[in-house]
Order: C-alpha cells, then sequence, then structure tokens
DNA sequence: CTGATTGTGTAAACCGTTTAACATTCCGCA
DNA sequence: TGCGGAATGTTAAACGGTTTACACAATCAG
C-alpha cells in the first residue's frame, strides 16, 4: 500500500501539500495540484482514514444504534441516513441492541472506540441510553422516536399522541366504542404516547367507550398471544389499534386464527407502512412514518451539532413530525350488532 | 479524554505494560495488572481503535456489502454477521449497493478507507465487484449468494440449482405442466441457477411441459408487472415460481390483481422465508435460505482467512447449503381443466 | 520605493497506540 | 556458586496522516 509519502516522493512535493490537495484546504497551487492527482492516480493511493481520524480528531463516522436491524421500519431509516451521510461525505456505522439494554450498552462503547463523531440513537428503552450511559459519555448525538423523555438531547419522532388521536377518530367516525390497543411494552414512549392520544380522542368524545391497553412485547408471536387473549375476553373489542408494525403483523395473525374477517367483525388499524404490506389481505389501514423526512431533520440537528466546537451551539431541539394516515380495507363501519 | 500515557502515569507504569494488559498478551504480571485495571476504571479511559488500528495494521472491523438493507433477506443476514462478529470481537460495517454497481465501487471504497480487515460481499451484479474491482484491491473476503462465477474467491451460497429441482418436483407431483418463474434479471447466478435447476427437472421428467422465464427487476411493483402480463398470455402457466422474495411479493400481488385465487387457479411457491410472511394468505409454499447457517460458515471461511499471512492458507472454498422447502397453502393440486 | 499582504510551499511536531529490542529480577538447578 | 531461562518491565521507534509555524516570493497600496 502507498502512502502519503510515496505520493509526496513522486510529485516531488511535501507530504504536507499532498494533504492539503487531498483535503482541499485552499492551500495548494494548481501546478501542485495536477502534479500530486497524477502521481496518486499512478501509484493507486488510498488514504488511511486511521491515520487521519488520529491526528485530526475527526473520524466522519456517525454511529446509528438501532433496536433491530430486520424490522423492516428501522432498516428503512438505516437506508435512508445512509444516503444522507454519502451525500455529506461521512460514513453510517450500523448497530444493533436486539432490544436489550445491556448489548445496547456494549454497541455502543464499540462506537465510541471508533471515535465516531455523532450518534443516532432508537433507545431500546426510556429508562435510558445504554444502561447509564450519560450525554457527557457521547459525541453530539439525537436521539429517535423513543426516548423524548431523555430531554437533554436533540430528538426527533413522530407526532404521536396527534397520530393516536387521528387513528382513534376515525374508527370513532366508523361507529366504534370498544377499542383494544396493542403495543410493545409500556415503557416504550412512542407506543404510550399514541395510546395516550387514543385515550384523550375517546375521552373527548364524550360518549361511553372501552378502551383496552395490552403488551405483547416486541415479537410478532408475542403480540398475536396477547391480542387472541383479548379477543376471546368479554365486550370483545370491535377496533384494533397497534402502535408498531410488529404489533400489527401479530395482530393481524390473532384475528385471522380466531377465524373474524377484517373489517366485518373487527377493525385493525396500524403504525408504519411498508411497501411489501400491499400483499397483505385486507391491506391494512395504517399510520405510516415519514421516514424520509424524519431522517433528514436528525441527520440536519446532527450535522450542526457535529460541525460546532463541542459545548456551544443552540439548546437542545425537540422535533415532531406528522404522520402519513392512509385509510384502505381494515377499518370499516362497526356491525350494527357489533 | 485520558489517553494510555495518563492511565500508565496514575498506575507508574509505562504505557507498553499498559497496552500489554489491554491487550492481554500475557507479558504484564499480577501486580501491574490491578494498578492498571484500577487506574483505567478511575480515568473512564477508553482505548482508541483508530490508533491501535494504525499502529498494529489490524482494525477488526469487517465490512459487509449488501445490495439493500430493506430487503428483509439481506437484513437477517447483517444481524448473524452482527452476532458472530461480535462472538469473535469484530465489527461489522454495512454498507448497501442499491443494487447499482457505480454504487457498490464507491461504498466498497469507503469501506477500503477504513481500513476493514476482512469483506463479506453480495455483489449486485455477477459481472464484477463494484466496477473493476479485483481480489488484489480487497483484503481477505468471501462471497455471498450471487457471483459464484468470480472463481477466485471463497463461495457461499445456496445449492440454487438443486433448490430449483426441488420446487420443481413438488410442483410436478400436484400435475402442473405449465410454469412461469419470475426472477430479477438474468444476469444474476442465484436466479438464474433456481431456474436452470427447474428446466433441468422438468426435462428430466419427461412429459411435456411448459415453462416461461420472466424477469421484472429488483423491485415489487417491477416483479408485479412482469408476471401480469405473463398470466394474460395464452397457455397460462398453472404454477408459478418467484426467485427471490421481491419476486415473490410481486408475484402475489399480480395474481391477487388478476382475481385469481391460490392455489385454485395457480399455485406458487417462492424463495426466501420470514416471520411476516405468516401473515399473508394464504400462506406461501416457500424454499427458505438457511440464513444462520450461510453466515456462519462464511464468517468461519473469512475469520480463517483473515488470521493467515495473505498469500498463505488453504485454496477458494465454494460451499453451498440446502434450502429449507416448506410446503404451504399456496401451492395445490393442478384443476382438471387447468 | 517601502511595508504590508497574499499565495504557495515546507519542516517538523503531533495524534494514541503497538511492538521490537533491550534491561532487570528471580528461580531452579547443575 | 554461577548460569540459563522465564517472567516482567521499560524505552523508543514506528504507524500514516494533519496541522502549526515559518519561509519566501510576488503583488499591492500608499
Amino acid at each position: 500500500m502507498p502512502t502519503i509519502k510515496d505520493v509526496a516522493a513522486l510529485a516531488k512535493v511535501s507530504t504536507a501539500t499532498v494533504s492539503h490537495v487531498l483535503n482541499e484546504t485552499g492551500r495548494a497551487g494548481l501546478h501542485a495540484k495536477e502534479r500530486v492527482t497524477a502521481a496518486i492516480a499512478e501509484l493507486g493511493y488510498r488514504p488511511n482514514a486511521n491515520a487521519a481520524s488520529l491526528r485530526s480528531r475527526r473520524s466522519r463516522l456517525v454511529g446509528l444504534v438501532l433496536p433491530s436491524i430486520t424490522n423492516t421500519f428501522f432498516a428503512q431509516m438505516a437506508s435512508e441516513f445512509e444516503s444522507l451521510a454519502m451525500e455529506s461525505g461521512y460514513d453510517i456505522a450500523i448497530v444493533t441492541s436486539n432490544e436489550d439494554q445491556e448489548r445496547e450498552h456494549e454497541r455502543i462503547q464499540a462506537l465510541l472506540f471508533r471515535q465516531t463523531d455523532g450518534l443516532i440513537i432508537y433507545p431500546c428503552s426510556d429508562k435510558g441510553i445504554g444502561n447509564g450511559i450519560t450525554k457527557r459519555d457521547l459525541p453530539p448525538s439525537v436521539l429517535m422516536d423513543r426516548g423524548l423523555t431523555l430531554a437533554e438531547f436533540d430528538t426527533i419522532g413522530l407526532n404521536n399522541e396527534l397520530a393516536g388521536r387521528t387513528v382513534a377518530r376515525h374508527l370513532l367516525e366508523l361507529g366504534h366504542r370498544r377499542f383494544t390497543v396493542v403495543l410493545p411494552e409500556l415503557a416504550l414512549a412512542a407506543s404510550a404516547d399514541r395510546a395516550r392520544g387514543i385515550e384523550k380522542e375517546l375521552k373527548a368524545h364524550g360518549g361511553p367507550a372501552q378502551l383496552r391497553v395490552i403488551t405483547g412485547g416486541h415479537t410478532i408471536e408475542g403480540s398475536r398471544g396477547a391480542l387472541e387473549q383479548d379477543l376471546h375476553r368479554d365486550e370483545r373489542p370491535t377496533a384494533v389499534v397497534a402502535t408498531t408494525n410488529v404489533a400489527t403483523l401479530g395482530a393481524i395473525k390473532a384475528i385471522q386464527a380466531l377465524q373474524l374477517s377484517m373489517p366485518q367483525d373487527v377493525s385493525l388499524v396500524g403504525f408504519d407502512d411498508f411497501e411489501w404490506m400491499t400483499a397483505l389481505r385486507p391491506y391494512v389501514t395504517a399510520m405510516g412514518q415519514p421516514t424520509r423526512t424524519l431522517a433528514s431533520a436528525a441527520w440536519k440537528l446532527l450535522v450542526e451539532r457535529m460541525s460546532l466546537p463541542p459545548g456551544t451551539g443552540r439548546k437542545v431541539q425537540h422535533l415532531t413530525f406528522d404522520g402519513n394516515f392512509t385509510i384502505r380495507e381494515s377499518s370499516g363501519r362497526v356491525r350494527q350488532n357489533g
């Protein structure tokens, strides 16, 4: 592997000059630039990012901490972030916590070893990051979606409460009065906020209404089990809202398992919306998240912070965006005898 | 940030000793080890991986090149690789090509900047890696799935031809004689091999049979369009095989769009198999890939090569594994009048 | 014409580790 | 007693870049 010295020697300039043309600092003249470019091409020289990062104290690497990469929603966010990073000359290092705080801690440490300039985190719990990782331990970071309670960080997320209200209003208008909400766990701020939105909308609506909130964990099967049980109870809900895509899949399975049909027997509204869901029958009414918008907003905040000397800069921001609600086949008017 | 020097000073030993206890070289005595460990804890010292990598010429970083991370199959592979890597003290850097050679090239360069010790690549085309990247440009690498033709690399993949034959035999036994295979593009070795397996099985079976192979690109909509068109032609197939999960989703949509029912009007067999597919109605008969097995095999090969001085070591290996074929609801006996 | 400024380039220190190569101590054993 | 290893440490030179401080020439304002 040729080094910057080889390039300098071949171009008959100093390594400093090579560095300057490489980094386009503007301190290299036209003549030097030509010679260096030619030398680089001839040698097939490729700079060593580790060496550069060591001296410059900038890695141009941003860590992305996700609960799971096999969940299409997170995969989509990862994809958005990679594109955004490419545009601004950064690389993304993806790491997954598997919904486990211990592992989240471990993975974040791994990112820190590698000197990431910034972090984008979907915390796997709202009890804290990793366990016991504080803002002082981290480079500039933005928290996504969950964990909006950790106020000392910039945060980006859906307007969850509003999303909940929108979904609830839709179902109320269809005549539904008995609701069950299935979410992974109560300690998950995003889902809890969505549920709260639903509750508020029911309250605001006035009339009598039943609302049951059940938890099924982070797996499809868990959600299915929880909802199946709920559907067996008295006062069976006519409307089910699932607050994540995993819960949505579980809900579909539960409804199918009981041989209930949508939307005749029960209406379902899910969260998150992917292309492959179009193959589901019925095609489910869902509150999708604007992945591109969320990612851009987060990226913008992060880049801003990373380009500023630490400590300086504006105070923290908490931005939320509206979901895209699309009414489709899984939600319908409540049956007369429902 | 404290450095190894601060640790050394506090522990009253040399930096070399600190390094030795950090790397467990066995060259540190019990007494020193204790002092150093204490100092590390007190300072909250965290080693700088870039500096270590610069000096040691090992990054303990492996690049994973995927066509797309939003495709659940690749996401699953990524997840497997991350777990495997964690166990052996490596990190994985995931990068996506978006099925584009130009971008694949760019992303691989980015990985090389970061001094990855090895690469695991799902090439986006069998015409070559990146464009014009050769084995000499890369650290130890293993090629996955597609690109089995690039013989100078270790490769891991499904036994695609056998998988095709198995699928075909299943459908032949159900009485099907008219087949359409939908795949992304002919230049994709994995899909082409699967199609060839089907063709061979039909030939081996003897009797008259019709086989049409159509391409729909790498999108669900593309696959849907291609199959819809095919289903409108004369001699409509009674059996459809989709060679990737994207093609499978597209096929389902096409069949739904024409109001055909599975398996009464047409039988469908897909490739790849995920938990969320259980929510599809009918639940599709599919040839799943043993993701864990594939990942372990690739990882084993890669680690072996990485631990050897370059140039040495066994000759290249090409390993294939059998798929998991599961018969479900989307394939059935051909109709009498079919 | 002079002094300041700008443009271009270089030398050398430095970033935080690892790793030869070398030094010391301590034992066991002939 | 003395000698050969282990066992344990240390020193100092890399690793491949970036960046600061400085040098020199050419240009410019007055």
